[in-house]
DNA sequence: TCGTCTTTTCAGAAAAGACTGAAAGTTGAA
DNA sequence: TTCAACTTTCAGTCTTTTCTGAAAAGACGA
């Protein structure tokens, strides 16, 4: 368990949250049951101050709950039963905390006006990358309406299409170069190799 | 131009790397051509030194390459001009930076020996995250097998079969047996409770 | 080889961030 | 209402990270 918390300590500390937020939230995935800020403090060293500190920071994050046990008038906390669950909400989170963002920036800067040919190549470049974000912003947000299992299963549909289209490149034979497939999308406009891809993968 | 960089600069700091990072990643991005170190440094109002530890973390990440223009002694700087190719390697870099190591360091605490009860929930904790973190490392990996076409293709397919489940469940006529699927977790290799999922999707 | 142009390194200044204890705030039972 | 149990806030301290200028190292042409 100490190795566990430790670890997380660390790799918060690579993303935006700092190490306390990391091993209280570690701690209180191991944990079987709901603690209370003092047992974490005590737990993990730090002052009760700082524990409180990152509880709030989690619950922010809606990663940890708060409950009240019978006979005891502090307050518990407990992460998510389900791991599944708790990564899905750190990726709502991180979504809505740095995609939205991104994209709203995108999306004001995309509306300025082109002046020097310097400023034609950078609208480019931000055009792409808006419309990257945004494919992912709506992908992520379908993912979430999934059941877990029905996502579990979807990552692994994933997989296997993968590794379907290299058995077909291996076997050069089979893949005649197709046209068809009828519109698509349409919100990008511009006419993408389209059809290949979810032909082969129907067929 | 400016707007953009200082926003990739906030993000950059939210993120693991830092805000002269973010930034020479988003001038180089936006530049049409590839720019000599004091070239950044006078257009970010950076030290010389500092950009050039900058780029230094950059090519670490492997987002940008070096490259010497005829005529012209200093190293040039630019990105890969294809914004998916960006993200794909910065997706590759985390992986392999944070999820690696994070597997590694489950995989040595699944290995202990469980004492108390404590630990036997711990330790069951251990092996749903490691599952779970195992099956994105491999989803990643054979994504990054893919052309980044098909990738496109593969995130919309994904977006359309979502859309596609949602609509059967508003027309519960049709959705015979809910929910389905025996044991789920579990490593791999066996026949997962394959079925329900691509059944569904296929017909 | 030297001299010039360029990049890297590094010690320490500056800024940002984490952490603490003390004090103020909140809550619920009596 | 009061008190005790508990939580939050915050000013200040300590730690870490970022950033800089100066100096060393490297590269190239003459």
């Amino acid at each position: 368990m100490q190795a566990f918390v430790l670890h997380f300590g660390e790799m918060g500390s690579r993303w935006g949250i700092n190490r306390t937020v990391g091993q209280i939230c570690a701690l209180l995935f191991l944990s079987g049951r709901p603690l209370p800020a003092d047992e974490i403090a005590e737990a993990l060293g730090f002052s009760r101050s700082n524990v409180s500190m990152g509880l709030k920071e989690l619950q922010s994050w809606r990663l940890v709950r708060l409950q009240h046990l019978p006979g005891d008038r502090r307050e518990h906390f407990s992460t998510p039963d389900d791991v599944w669950q708790i990564v899905r909400t750190l990726a709502e989170e991180r979504r809505r905390r740095e995609l939205d963002p991104t994209l709203s920036v995108l999306r004001d800067l995309l509306l300025d006006k082109v002046a020097s040919p310097e400023d034609r190549h950078a609208h480019a470049r931000m055009r792409e990358m808006h419309d990257l974000l945004e494919l992912i912003t709506r992908w992520s947000e379908d993912i979430q309406k999934l059941e877990t299992d029905q996502l579990v299963e979807l990552i692994r549909l994933g997989g296997r299409v993968v590794r379907l289209l290299e058995l077909k490149n291996r076997l050069p034979l089979i893949g005649r170069g197709g046209k068809a497939g009828a519109g698509d999308k349409a919100d990008d406009s511009r006419p993408t190799d389209e059809s290949s891809f979810d032909e082969d993968l129907m067929s």
